[in-house]
DNA sequence: ACCTGAACACCGTTCAAGT
DNA sequence: ACCTGAACACCGTTCAAGT
């Protein structure tokens, strides 16, 4: 998304934080959270592991700034409801993790810095403009957050373990492969797991982007129900 | 919790895999989850570090062994109504990632497995118990579970933070810190952040635990409103 | 069957030395 | 001011060798 100049500036160009950081998205986007290693990183830009150092403070630094470079590009909104502009904002970040996976462990802990503050403010704003009382936009806006995140995150893990189990099995078809996912339910005990039991048949034909949507207006029932009046 | 012979049986007993696990879990309480090595731990065990392997697969076997062990005692329920039920575990499992905050990470990838299973189950169950339409089970015992992990997972990621804070200046007040913690959000634009800056004066003078059961209050007022009749 | 501990293939980070 | 790349202090994991 926010990546000008691909591949024409391969030569020579100043070693700059923003190219370190553009370099380390497409590291982590090519291999995972376990790809971005300051010798790959370096050889990638043909310069020395240290030199990498002189621009970005560690690692942790690092990967905050890849996680901002991504999440700057993914929420731009403007729709006719609060509720259609959170709905917008949740599928935004939805979609975010899922392109890019790693995305999930950094906002894990600590979604409270820059980028990700930025789209809990204005996940904020839309309950305000739900007319929520004061003292429960907090936690309302909490909510929506821990869930939008939280809710992603497991979808993201979820592909890259479907992703493992293609990768182990690259024959089988695409409704063997969701058989082989829901296996991991339907072998429990029906007597120690009802609940599972029950809802395994639902879990087979699921969509991912629909249930993230379900839960989201799940969240916002719940803060329609705390505003004055019905 | 789980923890029988503490320190009794100190010399020569046999290196099992329960007595590995429950090493681990001391490591990880007292320092983290960088604290947890093969090689920190052979030497707390008075061993080699292969030998544990002979036990234990890998780290992260480990690292999900250490989880079940503590996940195991948290939330054991006996309320009158399954609202209730819903916030007593949900409680257990907050005091348990407060008590070991390394759980946190641990739960945010693949909740889906033995004693973080057993909860969604019991979740589960008592969302059907609330009358909640088949189909829409799954999304309301995931939407309970994701937030209960994640904002368990924040609290955690505070409690952190404050203690280092109180690291950094061990002489200053609780006031003092708590101001200290608000600065994040006081120090913002309120011209880019007319929400959070509304909000911070709440913050200041918030309780972590009462903000949790309310934002699993708002929960279940969304699940309520999902029966056929209200 | 179970344990030992050296060895392997990696890490992030630092730092003298270069330009 | 910026880059180099060897060196340091670690990792998880393996595996011949022991008992």
């Amino acid at each position: 998304m926010a990546s000008k100049a691909r591949h024409t500036d391969r030569r020579t160009d100043a070693l700059s934080r923003e190219r370190i950081v553009a370099t380390a998205v497409e590291l982590l986007d090519a291999a995972g959270a376990d790809g971005l290693t300051f010798r790959a990183l370096s050889a990638e830009l043909r310069t020395g592991a240290g030199a990498i150092y002189w621009h970005v403070a560690n690692k942790s630094e690092l990967l905050g700034a890849a996680t901002d470079a991504v999440l700057a590009g993914a929420t731009t909104v403007a729709e006719a409801t609060p509720e259609a502009e959170v709905r917008a904002l949740a599928l935004g970040l939805f979609d975010a993790i899922d392109e890019h996976p790693w995305l999930a462990g950094q906002l894990a802990q600590g979604p409270w810095k820059s980028e990700a503050l930025r789209i809990f403010e204005r996940l904020g704003q839309r309950v305000q403009a739900l007319g929520v009382p004061g003292p429960a936009q907090f936690t309302s806006a909490t909510a929506l957050m821990l869930f939008i995140v939280g809710a992603a995150s497991q979808n993201a893990a979820n592909a890259a373990n479907a992703a493992e189990l293609r990768r182990a099995q690259p024959d089988a078809s695409r409704t063997a492969l969701l058989a082989g996912e829901s296996t991991m339910w339907e072998g429990l005990d029906p007597g120690d797991y009802p609940f599972l039991h029950d809802i395994a048949g639902q879990l087979r034909e699921h969509d991912d982007r629909e249930q993230f949507l379900a839960g989201v207006d799940l969240i916002l029932a719940g803060i329609a129900a705390l505003r004055p009046q019905a």
